[in-house]
DNA sequence: TATAATAATGAGAATGATTATCAATAGTAA
DNA sequence: TTACTATTGATAATCATTCTCATTATTATA
């Protein structure tokens, strides 16, 4: 988690939490723990199941208006990968964010993480963002890039 | 719908459909029609209701087993901007994909094509596609590319 | 530290998009 | 025209997500 350590392990989201007016809980603790500590791509059942397993008192609902707030506050990202569940990751550093983007297998399913940028390629995500602010008036947040296709197991079949 | 006309209005999709085995029916027509006639963002229900209005005997199923049939074929887009409902666009032209990507307005839902590309933006998606194909054994059908943000009537508030 | 105010929780009901089921119908090749 | 069977429409089922509400926990303050 490079850029939120330091502060104290457990802290770095405290302060943000807190400052939004939102109240410090043992639930949202441990989803966070549960958040940091996986590798993404995660359901809001798959996040459940980990969390209940240190907490068994919590609630499907609770995850879910924990993540939302998340979503809301910038900290996590969520996605969708056509199989009709979200999927959600933490974002490693707000300041900077290490955009990773995905491949998906449409025939599987399998997700592919894709975090070696070309040089270029930041430059014109940045470019474009610019462009797009101002030719639409548009206050862009964050982007998606997701590349579709089969996998190696899927297409030699 | 440039570079599909020519071989008759109506038929373009007629010998690739057949050429898989699904057969040419009133209700596929008509809905073929209706995503010819109108201007993408679609939902299942807005298909639905459009599709009504001209054959009134149309079901609901027959619409999402129609659309996931285009989706596979590669003739139809599915998209998600996280409002629980997928949305759906013919693919003007299978030969060269005309990507126009999407601007989401996280607040109200406005959604704003992009279609005016930069020369170096197509270059790169086409030499980030070849670098993935080779690297992840991944063999590309296509990519989605959404800025999410506030639209100009969101962010002034 | 005790207290009051209220945000947050868990359980389970409700919602809503999408999918499955199945008998009836329509498209196709012959 | 016929026979075969893919497709259809109605509706039930599924399933992720959201809502409701009584109970509990957190926090600022005394």
């Amino acid at each position: 988690m490079p850029g939120r350590w330091g502060k104290g392990p457990a802290s770095w989201w405290h302060g943000e939490f807190k400052g939004c007016g939102y109240r410090i809980t043992i639930p949202r603790q441990i989803i966070l723990k549960v958040l940091e500590e996986s590798s993404g791509h995660l359901s809001a059942e798959d996040i459940y199941l980990k969390v209940y397993k240190i907490y068994p008192a919590i609630g499907l609902a609770t995850v879910y208006r924990t993540l939302e707030i998340l979503v809301n506050m910038g900290l996590v990202s969520k996605f969708d990968f056509g199989d009709g569940r979200a999927r959600y990751e933490l974002i490693q550093d707000i300041k900077e964010p290490v955009h990773h983007h995905h491949l998906v297998c449409t025939n599987c399913g399998r997700i592919i993480d894709y975090t070696d940028f070309l040089e270029e390629e930041i430059e014109l995500i940045k470019k474009i963002e610019k462009k797009l602010s101002a030719k639409y008036n548009f206050e862009i947040k964050n982007h998606t890039i997701q590349f579709n296709g089969l996998c190696d197991k899927c297409s030699n079949k």
